[in-house]
RNA sequence: GCGCCCGUAGCUCAGUUGGAUAGAGCAACGGACUUCUAAUCCGUAGGUCGCAGGUUCGAGCCCUGCCGGGCGUGCCA
């Protein structure tokens, strides 16, 4: 029992492959039927779905591809509640119109399923592990943050939707070099506050957020010790309390943004339970690495990336790729099947050298999926604002939620591809807070809520029990039928893909079919059939609508 | 220099893993509210898919070489 249409249709040509050639398809197992592809059609003239297969399979058969299209249909057992025809077209595409009764008995599925429509009811899927945002707790999470943690959670989602078993994971950068910068910031930043003279290096964190610690620490105890311990015992309070502080102001406004994280991961755990030694010593063990100039070195073969990394410094202090690779293998050993880290596209020279510490360690690498979001931009008075947490100068993230509010956000992040950079313009988005296209999504929703409350009012019987649905006999009615049942599809394909945006694009594409619908046909209409069949469609719309919103992390309103 | 990503309408972007006649939204122009919400709808206009080759039944998508933009190429994180 599958609720993806395209399946169903895989199977039918399987069923006459089979039966067509034995010899083919009994030598390979079922797994073949996914290879099969059915692609939805552009043009109605070429039905709803289509396969290439003939076209695929045509060179190794021996046969002309129409010729194999013949043989495929001829053997190809067809339901006429399902489908209403199939042909051969152009080169040797099999073209399939699904029967009307099919898109209506899909209708009833919305309704069945209700908030489940589009899941996959199977849930024990391999486990995944999603790491995301992982920003260092040096500073307030800015725009590109917002993008990353955007992507993150509603892949999450999406993936849960199609019976992963997911978790997700913030990496908190809680050690090493950046935490005595950031120690020694505040340090300086309360020393300037109790009007002591002090210089305040360049590559220190000067943003306003430093002098606020400072301010919130006066008349506290800590900042009597901060002010009274030499710097050797202030430095490491400092820099935990700067940590900290900066850490809870980071999930707070997580949770604004809606992004919830299974667990946070602290770096200096990995030390305290001496995993980075243990790897490195694995490392050495397995003949990974070299002592040189006083460092320990990864050696790299030329195809695992182009030069030998260091591992622990001359200094003795081990670098972030050597808790790094004591991170993945951790996450590796608690057993999930696939991790994926979600990474600012600056690191992508990274994953090669990541990945080759997996192989090293005797993982597979391809274990690991990078997703690489690319930057923000971000644009104010038409021109591009540089971010550095360090230079200070940043618009965070709470700023802009404060501005276009968390749906709008959200969504925003989430028409883009992950790929492509995207260009936050502050005043546009200010300025276009109205025609947003998540409110046109969000609308759909209102709208048909609306519908409901009126009926409500009028004592009209809206309820939802065996409709007639041979009352939606107009031509956009099936439209938004199909639509509907391509849901699973899309949520499957974008599951396969990771790529949240997908579900966006298809709930604007639903939307725009709902408001032309809307605006030339009443639903509350005084024909009792065609009212109620009526209702039993838009109440369905609106199920999806909010099924892909809630992916997304984005309301459904039932006003506006 | 080398590596990764991007280049599609004036602008911002989709393009179903190589399919049939490249699509939306903004912006522009012209229309539609006595109606279940006009945060909406309908129409017009807008293209050498960066350039040049190649692969094949078929290329915006794959390969090669250029051009342009971004980012890497730290004993930073």
């Amino acid at each position: 029992m599958t609720d993806l249409v395209k399946d169903s249709i895989r199977n039918l040509i399987y069923e006459s492959l089979a039966k067509s050639f034995p010899a083919t398809c009994d030598s390979q197992d079922r797994a073949f039927e996914k290879e099969i592809e059915v692609s939805r059609t552009k043009d109605a003239r070429f039905g709803d779905y289509a396969t290439n297969i003939a076209l695929i399979l045509s060179k190794g058969l021996g046969l002309k591809p129409r010729d194999l299209a013949q043989t495929i249909l001829d053997n190809m057992p067809l339901d006429a509640a399902v489908i209403q025809n199939c042909e051969i077209a152009g080169p040797g595409f099999i073209n399939f119109r699904m029967s009307s009764e099919f898109w209506k008995k899909n209708l009833i599925a919305v309704h069945e399923r209700k908030n489940l429509y589009g899941h996959e009811d199977i849930t024990d899927k391999p486990g995944i592990l999603i790491e995301f945002v992982s920003a260092n707790p040096t500073g307030p999470l800015h725009v590109g943050h917002g993008r990353g943690a955007a992507v993150g959670d509603s892949l999450a989602r999406l993936l849960r939707t199609r019976g992963h078993k997911v978790e997700t994971e913030y990496y908190v950068n809680d050690a090493g070099n950046q935490m005595r910068i950031l120690g020694r910031s505040l340090l300086l930043r309360y020393h300037e506050l109790v009007g002591k003279a002090v210089e305040f290096p360049g590559d220190h964190y000067q943003g306003d957020y430093m002098k606020e610690l400072a301010h919130e620490l006066k008349g506290t105890p800590l900042g009597g010790q901060l002010e009274d311990l030499p710097e050797q015992e202030a430095l490491p309070l400092a820099s935990n309390y700067a940590c900290q502080r900066i850490l809870e102001g980071i999930q707070e406004d997580l949770r604004i943004f809606g992004v919830n994280f299974d667990r946070y991961f602290s770096e200096r755990s990995l030390y305290a339970e001496d995993a980075v030694t243990k790897a490195l010593d694995e490392l050495r063990s397995r003949g990974k690495t070299e002592d040189r100039e006083g460092a320990i070195w990864f050696t790299m073969s030329g195809e695992e990336d182009d030069k030998d990394r260091v591992l622990v410094r001359a200094s003795g202090e081990p670098t972030y790729f050597a808790a790094d690779i004591a991170y993945h293998k951790n996450k590796l050993d608690r057993g999930y099947d696939t991790l994926v880290d979600i990474w600012g596209s600056d690191h992508h020279g990274y994953v090669p050298r990541v990945k080759a510490g997996m192989e090293a360690l005797g993982y597979v690498p391809d274990q690991l999926r990078v997703m690489l979001v690319q930057f923000v931009n971000l644009i104010r008075d038409g021109r591009k604002i540089s971010m550095s947490t360090r230079s200070g100068e940043f618009v965070t993230l709470k700023e802009v939620l404060d501005e276009v509010g968390t749906d709008a956000a959200r969504f925003f992040f989430l028409t883009k591809r992950s790929d492509s950079h995207l260009d936050f313009d502050l005043d546009l988005a200010k300025r276009q807070s109205r025609d947003n296209p998540v409110y046109y999504v969000q609308y759909v929703h209102a709208r048909i809520a609306s519908i409901f409350r009126i009926a409500a009012e009028r004592n009209i019987n809206a309820d939802m029990t065996d409709p007639d649905l041979s009352a939606l006999d107009l031509p956009e009615e099936e439209e938004i039928m199909k639509r509907l049942a391509d849901f699973p599809d899309m949520l499957a394909e974008a599951a396969e893909a990771m790529e949240p945006h997908r579900v966006t694009f298809c709930l604007l594409e639903l939307s725009e079919l709902f408001h032309a619908y809307y605006h030339d046909n009443k639903v509350l209409t005084e024909d009792d059939r065609v009212r109620k069949a009526r209702l039993f469609l838009v109440e369905a719309v609106r199920q999806v609508i909010e099924n892909g919103l809630t992916i997304l992390g984005v309301t459904a309103p039932d006003r506006m």
